[in-house]
Formats: structure tokens, C-alpha cells, sequence
DNA sequence: TTGACAAATGACCGATTAGTCATTAGTATA
DNA sequence: TATACTAATGACTAATCGGTCATTTGTCAA
């Protein structure tokens, strides 16, 4: 458990330094201090490396800003929150965000390519909960869009930390981002996307969570941790899952329990939603 | 002259389709019916096939911007034909939209990196100078955020264009991305990106073009060419750059004179920055 | 038909790659 | 200490890569 984490980590930095195909295993093993033999104990193959750490950092990015945007923060401080924790990640992590928001080499494995959709759907929902929640139905023709422009934003001003070390404000970013998306949100009157078009462009890769994917994935969190509270309430809501007998209060409650465990919070963030939480 | 068209069209599908590292020399003159030799007859190397192709579509693309631009359209309409400019080129080109923009690989070589950042650099300046046109003094202190977010909106709503081919109308997308830029124009209080800003991300790669690298990109496009008014214009300005004579009128109309032939429009670009067009 | 030249070929090379596996080192139990 | 087991090693392989170059093919004028 430990060894994979050292291997995406360094991995990460070549990854972000050279690029994907451009790293050799030899020099990863080579930055961990290992053989080659025991990084293919860890990983069966490079290819399943890189799906590994797309996993391991999408699921935090992910959960990161939904964790933000279901906060019970008040209205006129959420947006300002919302932007300053997405750059502090591309502040924090700007290796990862490197690699999985520019190196498109990933979009031309058709296994990652799904994934990295999902995930980014994933967000886009998150968003469309944020402005839901601040507009109601102000803005129920422009919502798509406003989400849109967001992520243009996430996507324009994100260049600064990624092309360069230059010390920024994040407070002063996030506000100004936050009066943009106000702006937008408050004078938008030709929308352009579409509920159709929504649907058009996430039907291909819609596979919901099923139960027995879900069971599979809380197994695979139950094997390698030891005993503790938090352990417990996962294997509660496993048997939540298989059989629900709990009403919602208790199933949230549980969910809460683990949330806030980095090692959780991406398997919480899907018992939510399955549970309609 | 025309091999390399050939080769640097299949070996675009081809990037676009696996990825530049993925792509093997001997796929490409596969596809191209040639020989392996005959390729390095073309291209030195894999690289510079790379640099060659990334001068030739970006060029084309900042170019294209470039001349909706500075045309003499009334100002009511210019935002709309901006986008529908970009979008079409986005349409017509999603393949090498999709190499350019998302396959960052290009990014870790470093000849690549200085650049596609220089062709952005241009394509920023731009769109800077259309909004100057456009709004004169009233946003002297936020017209380099709107910048960003006009980059944001391409970025984000382009993925339409590159992840899917849905049909989509242009008009439509054009006007609300139009409105879009409109509102936060004018609505815009909180600036975060400063001239300061823009000189620190921008100082590092900021060779402007220098009277004798000028002369050599002439020299370049008078070799290949045949006897036509726009070689002896392009000739005329070649001598202009050495013993500057004529009136700016004058070097306006050779521009002119080659600004629309495709092949010459980049070298008419930079003829014109250099005289300060 | 010949000869001179350029264009094009593809077998070949050294280097590098992802992945394997016989072997060794380390550790816990008896 | 002896035994049994897992963890870790790195030399090895087969395949593929970018790039070369002796050779062949095609195209002219003489």
C-alpha cells in the first residue's frame, strides 16, 4: 500500500517533468529506489499505473470542490470558497494538474478516456448543484451555460499556476472569479447549452453506479485498512447497501463518518450518491 | 513541397488519433504510400515533422484571428464574427484542434513549448487590441480579464467541437458567447489580471522579431514560390525591411497585396507588426 | 540507346522499451 | 539452527523505435 503511493508520487513528478510515454519505467523505479521487478508487483502493467493515479487524483480534485459546494456555507460566500479551493489544489498539486488536465495523451487510451469524462461530469454536476442551490430558478434557461463559463474560468486562469511560479493572491482571484460568475449568472439571456445538448454529450458514458460495482469498490477500501470507527460505518453501509433498512438520517450520518478521511471521501462521495444523499 | 503537405496531413489524423509518442515514422509513410527514406527526405527528424506542423496550423489559426480583428466590421457586430471565426475554425480543423490545444506532450519539449506560447502570446494580443476597438478607456482596468475569459469561453465551449460531433449552430453560439463577453465587459469591477501580471508571465519568451530573423522568414517564402504580383510584393517588402523608403501607405498595400494568399498570410503578419501596422 | 542525375526504396543498425523470471535476501516460525 | 515463506532483485528477451545508406527506379538530355 504504501510502495504504490511512493510509485504514483514519483512517478507524478517524471510524468509532469517529461510527459507520459516519454517516461521509462526503469527511470521510475530508478527515482524510488527500487527494482524493476518490484514495481510490477505494485502494478501489473504501466498502462494500469496511469489509471491508478488518474483514479487517486481525479477522485480528490472531484470530491474536493463537491465537498465545498455541499457545504452549508452562506450564499454570498459560497462562490468565493468554491474558487478558492480549486486553486489552492492547482496551487498545491500543480504536478498532477499538469499531467491530467493537459496531457490529453491520456484521451487517446479508451479506457482513460471514459473515466476522465466521468470524473469531469461528475464535476460539471457538482457546479450545476452550486448554481441550483445560489439561483433557484433564476436561471433555470442559463444554468448549463453558466456552468460552462465556470469551468472556462477553472480552465483560462488555471494557466497561471501551471506555466508559472509567479505568487498569486488567491483570495483577490477568487473574488474577482466570483463577481464574474455573479455577473454571468445575473445577465445571461441567450443560452447556448441546452438541456438536450447535456444530454447529448454525457449519453455515451453514462454508466450509473451499480450495486454490485459499488460492493466491489467498498471491498476494495475494506481489505486494506485496519479497525476503527471509520471502518465500521463502511462496513455498515456496505450491508446498507446489499439490504437498506436505515433511514436517511442514519445512512448520512454514517456517510459523514467517513467523508473526511482522504483515504474515504471518494467511496463516500459515491455511497451519497447512491443513496440519493 | 507538396509531400510535405502529404505527409503532415496523414501524420496529423494519425496524432490526433494515438497521440504524437504513440505514432511511429513508419505508420505515417504507411499511410502515406511512401517509403520510410522518402520521409527524411522531407523531415530531419520526427521533430521537427512536429515543429513544422505545429508553425503551420497555428499560424494559420492566429492569423485567421488576426484578420476578423483588425477588419473594418462595425463594432455591433464584431464580438459575434469573432466566435463564429473560431468556432468554424475549431469545426472544420477538430483534428488538429485536438493535437494542439489538449495533446500537451508538445509542451515538455522545450523548442515546442517557447513556441505554441509565443502563437498563444499572439492570438492574446489580438484579442486584447479587438477589445481596446471595442471598448476604448472604459475598462482600461479589467480589459486583460476579459481577455482571459474570452480564452476561457474557447476553451471550454470548444470541447464541444473536439469530443463530439454533435451539429451545432454556430450563429447561436456565436451570439451567446458574443452576449457573454458583452455583459462581463461591461459589468466587470474586481480586475485580477494586471498589466504587471501580463509583463511577468509574458517577459520570459519575449523575443520580438528581429530585422535579420524577418529576412530569413522572406527568404523562406520567395525560394518556393513562382513569378506573381504577390512574390514581387513580398520581394518589394524584403527590400523595405533592409533600407526602409516608402511611406506607410505604401507597405500598408504590399501587405495587402499578400495577406490573403494562405501561404503568405503569417509572413504578412509579422511584415506588419515589424512596421507597426 | 546511353549515361548522368535525382528521387525513392527498404533492409538494416544501435538504442531503448515494457515486461519476465530464475535467483537471492530478508524474516518469521518451529 | 533449520525450514518455509514472501519480498525484492536485475539480467534477460522480444519487440519496436528513430534514423541511415547502399541500392534501385525513374527521368531527363544527348
Amino acid at each position: 500500500m504504501l510502495k504504490k503511493q511512493l510509485i504514483m508520487e514519483k512517478a507524478l513528478e517524471l510524468f509532469s517533468e517529461q510527459g507520459f510515454e516519454s517516461t521509462s519505467v526503469q527511470q521510475i523505479t530508478e527515482r524510488c529506489g527500487i527494482s524493476k521487478g518490484a514495481f510490477y508487483l505494485s502494478f501489473k502493467t504501466k498502462d494500469e499505473l496511469l489509471i491508478s493515479m488518474v483514479e487517486y487524483y481525479l477522485q480528490q480534485f472531484v470530491t474536493d470542490v463537491d465537498q465545498v459546494v455541499r457545504s452549508s456555507l452562506s450564499k454570498d460566500i459560497i462562490l468565493v470558497e468554491f474558487y478558492k479551493s480549486i486553486f489552492q489544489a492547482f496551487k498545491n498539486h500543480a504536478a498532477s494538474a499538469r499531467v491530467f488536465f493537459n496531457e490529453k495523451v491520456l484521451l487517446t487510451k479508451k479506457e482513460l478516456f471514459q473515466k476522465i469524462i466521468a470524473y469531469d461530469l461528475e464535476m460539471s454536476k457538482s457546479i450545476v448543484y452550486m448554481l441550483e442551490q445560489l439561483y433557484q430558478d433564476e436561471l433555470h434557461e442559463t444554468k448549463y451555460d453558466v456552468m460552462y463559463c465556470i469551468k472556462g474560468f477553472m480552465k483560462s486562469y488555471s494557466e497561471l499556476f501551471i506555466f508559472s511560479d509567479i505568487p498569486l493572491d488567491l483570495d483577490q482571484l477568487a473574488k474577482s472569479l466570483a463577481e464574474k460568475t455573479e455577473i454571468i449568472a445575473r445577465h445571461t439571456t441567450i443560452p447556448f447549452i441546452t438541456e438536450e445538448l447535456i444530454q447529448l454529450t454525457t449519453k455515451p458514458c453514462n454508466e450509473e453506479f451499480s450495486q454490485e460495482s459499488l460492493l466491489e469498490l467498498i471491498e476494495q477500501h475494506l481489505v486494506g485498512s485496519e479497525d476503527s470507527i471509520e471502518r465500521e460505518s463502511l462496513e455498515l453501509l456496505k450491508f446498507q447497501v446489499e439490504n437498506p433498512t436505515y433511514s436517511k438520517p442514519i445512512l448520512k450520518g454514517l456517510i459523514e463518518n467517513i467523508r473526511l478521511q482522504p483515504d474515504y471521501s471518494w467511496v463516500a462521495y459515491v455511497i451519497a450518491k447512491y443513496f440519493n444523499i
